[in-house]
DNA sequence: GTGGATGCTCAAAGGAGGCTCAGCATGGCC
DNA sequence: GGCCATGCTGAGCCTCCTTTGAGCATCCAC
């Protein structure tokens, strides 16, 4: 019955309709082509920039709603650039990207005033979720429809409070579930294939086979589907599709 | 009853109801022209490159909305080509060609992007789902989501969720089943020899016997023409054709 | 009506795909 | 350090799908 639901998945937009803007700056030409499709795909408009000067420029000229930023750039400090940006008087949100050893301590102080870093190797999941997390809190971008649940049937996902429940009962999920969870419910009635799943939940440079997909919907069927009428569905020889239970 | 469906198969066409352009890149003519002739047959504008260097030309002055490209090329690599294709600002959607094996190592990250592969030999009516659902999927090509149901008579199948339903009873179909399925709800009141079908929902490289197709045709029959009255039918010694009852 | 061609369906073999178990590695926490 | 939670692998099992062969049914030509 709670399957009135809307016409399709509720896109992130600007108030006024129109798609967000990223600026995504990473030195690595194939890193920044991953997140740019990734986030192009979400629907939003892209710009991509190489350098440290390019990202200045790009910030000046495109106006970004978010920035993803490398912190390793070849000729100017990703902490530089962001000084530079600030400096033109715009607040916009940016997201750090650092490598795992070098999470510097000056980039921690930065997600106090509303920033957040990602540490590489990343999942698209975990990055795109991040961007909307930030974006969702941003008193600029502020779009109507900031409700950080997301719920396919019984079942509701907070983006926020990682807390999951199917109708009264909390499920308790580990981080990688939790991920593999949020990818399915966001495409609710879609087939994904375990491809698609893979790259999509797990780090670009994870080597393993995809049976580990396998493995995590046994997971997370042990944990929601014994709670009521199975929702977590296997079409053979496709992938996994997760659905209202009708 | 519910059977005043569109004039016929409503086709994709771009946004201004001109033609999907489709640019083929494998260096085997045999298989580019036969990819080359199915989208044809879709009503889509095709052009096909032997080598990468022909490809990016065609990418150039082309501008294709997709492109099917084979990883294999014998002067570029199939992904330096997608680098240098979307270096000039075009964001066309890819479908990558791939044998069975080579698959996990270099297209990893692809499908996250929102491109999609297919492993060779495939048969062409998943390679033209797959193409469809691209485009489907594209915001560059299509405005506005397109409709993933197929609809004839009663028989609804999506394409999304590889669901199948007649009047309010759910189908549960195998792969193969749903691709016959599919192929002949696409071509409502048009018969199809068994050659043709046999061509289009099995590999290309297929050895068995055309009495599969029968087979098949029998397991279809037990699962939706039970369902009410007859809507797969028999042409002696011509084909088959699906159609509405009315 | 008869014979041959065409189409249909049953049952069973074989295989591919999917699931799960046991176990090891890692890293955080007490 | 020792313990526990988490992530991942390999192997084996099991289910289900695909394909084949064979036999029967149906249709058409003569």
């Amino acid at each position: 019955m709670a399957d009135d639901e809307l016409p399709d998945s509720p896109r992130l937009t600007r108030p006024d309709g129109s798609p967000v803007r990223a600026l995504v700056v990473d030195d690595e030409p194939s890193l920044a082509d991953l997140v740019s499709m990734a986030l192009k795909y979400e629907g939003w408009d892209v710009r991509t920039a190489l350098t440290g000067q390019q990202a200045l420029q790009h910030g000046r000229e495109f106006k970004p709603d978010i920035v993803v930023l490398d912190i390793m750039l070849p000729d100017l400090d990703g902490l530089e650039v962001l000084r530079r940006l600030r400096a033109d008087g715009t607040d916009v949100p940016v997201l750090f990207l650092t490598a795992k050893d070098s999470v510097d301590d000056r980039v921690v102080g930065l997600t106090a005033g509303g920033d957040d870093y990602v540490t590489k190797p990343f999942s698209l999941e975990e990055l795109v979720a991040r961007l909307r997390g930030l974006i969702r809190r941003s008193t600029l971008v502020v779009s109507e429809r900031a409700d950080p649940e997301i719920r396919v049937g019984d079942l509701v996902l907070n983006e926020e409070s990682y807390e999951v429940r199917r109708g009264d009962t909390e499920v308790e999920l580990t981080a990688t579930e939790f991920e593999l969870l949020r990818y399915l419910m966001r495409n609710p009635k879609r087939v994904l294939s375990k491809a698609q799943i893979l790259d999509r939940v797990w780090s670009y440079d994870f080597g393993g086979r995809s049976s580990i997909v396998e493995i995590y919907i046994s997971y997370l069927r042990k944990k929601i589907d014994t709670l009521g009428p199975a929702m977590i569905h296997t079409v053979r020889g496709v992938g996994y599709m997760i659905k209202p239970v009708t």
